[in-house]
Order: structure tokens, then C-alpha cells, then sequence
DNA sequence: GCCCAGGTGCGGC
DNA sequence: GCCGCACATGGG
């Protein structure tokens, strides 16, 4: 018999003065279900919980059932060199001091599936509200625990589809739109290791939703979360109502005319999906290959702005 | 109560 | 194509 839960093996891995910033990342609003405790932060990698904390140039992970390096360097996305990022973003001087300002904020490679269901229920919601349905949801998956700290791992496609809401009328259609996406990955037809080797283009245009195509409750921006948080398509360029706040005030020349009249009027209506297409291209031509990189920076610095007193963003 | 929140689907012009 | 509205739901 145990007297105390056992303590998870501790990994060190070193960053080899990789940029890293825990805080930054975690609390950008790009993953959700990652949770602040002491220093360290908690969650899961795939089956596993796990814990990590920076030390210096290292970093110091747990995790219950144990990970290979590899996988924890791979979930932080540590193949990506940030002077790359840096050196192939645009030298213009908001763009420079947005790097610098929040250097270790790094993208993610999250679970396709979960990160897909997160911006299906994100839609018109707030940070605190998608967190709230997520970790709803989450209740109906496995638990996981290491070094004392339990969490619950996200239910896949299959298990999703044995769940029962957890009240009548929860999330609406989003609901039913989760649905089909699990049917649809259970049926082979959407295949995320086919779109993670496709291009850009090609990607995008087979999830979003247009005349009868793509995933219902996949609009534009949700197809670019997917593609930049979880499917390597690191120009994918979110463009949301605080990205656009901040491209009108810091970038107002790639936002088409059209658009810039519109939004000055008054309360911000809605991009067409035409609008959306050519104001997309001309930020992913001007940003470039790690476009959505700075996208997050620029979407933290924008929330900021107008909510100064969020957590992690200080 | 009212407004806003990491948008999207739909029906009417 | 574009516009206006419904949609859920928690917090300020």
C-alpha cells in the first residue's frame, strides 16, 4: 500500500536558449484547459498529465504516464527556432517590438480534435466562457494524475459521441456541430494528417464551410485557429474582432478600404467571407511564413489594450 | 436589465 | 454578394 501518491519522474530538458515563456503561452488564449499552479503549469500532452516549469535554461517536466522528450519538445514546438520567426517576419517597428515585447510566446502544436472543438465553441464567446464549456466537456473524459494534481483529459471523436450534454439545450447547435466533426473523423471523412501535409490553400479551402463544402460551425477565422494552433501551418493569420482592432490601428494600409469605411462608422459588423479572404491575403503576403507567430502577439497586445488587468497578460 | 464576448448560418434583398 | 438577425451564456 502506498502512503502518498508517488512522485512522477522530473525530466529536465534544455532549452539550449530557445525563447521560452510559459506564461506568455499558456496565457495567450490560444489552448485552453492549462491551468496555473505555484509556479508550475499543469495539463495534458496527449494521454498524459502533465506539470512543467522553467528553470533558468531548462525546463522541468512531469508527467503521469511519462512522455519522451521528444513529444513534450514537439507540444512546445521547440523544432522552431524563434530567430527564424524573427528573422523572417517584417522589420517594420511595431512588428520588432511586438517580438521582443512578448519573446517566448510560442505557437502551439495542440491535439487537432480538441483545438478544433475549442474554436467550434468559441464563437461570439469569451475566453472565460469557452474555458467554462470546455472543462464542461472535459468532465466526461478520463482522469489523470501526477504529483497529486488531477485533471481530465479531453474526450476524443469516439468517446465525444457516447456523451450526453450535460443540460438540455447546452451549446446550442455548437453541439451538434462537434457532432458531425466526430462523425466525420470516424468516418474518414476529414482526415487531419491529410491536412497537415497539404498546403496552406488547399487546407483551408476543404475545412471551411462554403456552398455545401467544409465543416459545419468552420467559418474563416475558425479554419485558421485550427491550421495555426494544431496543423503546422504557421502563416495562418486569425483574424478576429481584436486582430482586426489592432491591423486597423497599427496596419491600416492592408486593410482594403471597404473595410476600414465600415468599421469606423460605428460598432463593428461582421467580414464577409469575401472580405475576409482578401484582407487575409494581404496580411499572410505581409507577415509571412510565421504570420500567425505574430498574429497571437498582436492579438494579446490588442486585449491588453482594453484589459489591462487580465492575469498573465501584464 | 443591458452590453459584450477569439463568429457562423440563414433568409431576404 | 451583402446585410441583419438569431444563437448561447457568463461577467461587468
Amino acid at each position: 500500500m502506498e502512503t502518498k501518491s508517488r512522485d512522477a519522474v522530473k525530466q529536465v530538458i534544455n532549452l539550449k536558449g530557445e525563447p521560452l515563456d510559459l506564461d506568455y503561452t499558456f496565457g495567450s488564449g490560444q489552448i485552453f484547459l492549462w491551468r496555473k499552479i505555484g509556479d508550475w503549469w499543469l495539463g495534458n500532452i496527449g494521454p498524459s498529465a502533465v506539470l512543467m516549469a522553467k528553470d533558468g535554461d531548462d525546463l522541468a517536466v512531469r508527467c503521469e504516464p511519462p512522455l519522451s522528450t521528444v513529444e513534450v519538445e514537439r507540444f512546445l514546438a521547440l523544432d522552431v527556432c524563434y530567430s527564424e520567426v524573427t528573422s523572417k517576419g517584417p522589420k517594420d517597428p511595431f512588428s520588432v517590438s511586438l517580438l521582443e515585447r512578448y519573446a517566448g510566446l510560442r505557437i502551439l502544436r495542440q491535439e487537432p480534435w480538441f483545438c478544433l472543438v475549442t474554436y467550434l465553441v468559441s464563437a461570439s464567446l469569451s475566453i472565460e466562457a469557452i474555458e467554462k464549456a470546455l472543462g464542461r466537456i472535459s468532465e466526461g473524459g478520463l482522469r489523470r494524475t501526477v504529483d497529486g494534481h488531477s485533471l481530465n483529459l479531453f474526450p476524443g471523436p469516439a468517446a465525444f459521441l457516447n456523451l450526453k450534454r450535460p443540460r438540455r439545450g447546452y451549446l446550442g447547435r455548437k453541439w451538434t456541430y462537434i457532432r458531425e466533426a466526430a462523425r466525420k473523423l470516424e468516418r474518414g471523412d476529414m482526415d487531419f494528417q491529410q491536412l497537415r501535409s497539404a498546403s496552406y490553400e488547399e487546407a483551408w479551402s476543404s475545412l471551411v464551410r462554403d456552398r455545401g463544402n467544409g465543416t459545419m460551425g468552420v467559418g474563416p477565422k475558425v479554419a485558421d485557429c485550427v491550421l495555426l494552433f494544431s496543423l503546422d501551418k504557421a502563416e495562418a493569420f486569425p483574424i478576429d474582432r481584436w486582430v482586426l482592432r489592432g491591423l486597423l490601428e497599427h496596419y491600416p494600409k492592408l486593410v482594403p478600404l471597404r473595410i476600414r469605411d465600415r468599421m469606423e462608422g460605428s460598432k463593428g459588423s461582421n467580414l464577409t467571407l469575401v472580405e475576409y479572404r482578401e484582407l487575409s491575403s494581404n496580411v499572410r503576403a505581409y507577415f509571412g511564413p510565421f504570420g500567425g507567430w505574430i498574429q497571437e502577439c498582436l492579438f494579446l497586445d490588442a486585449r491588453t489594450v482594453s484589459r489591462p488587468t487580465d492575469p498573465w497578460v501584464a
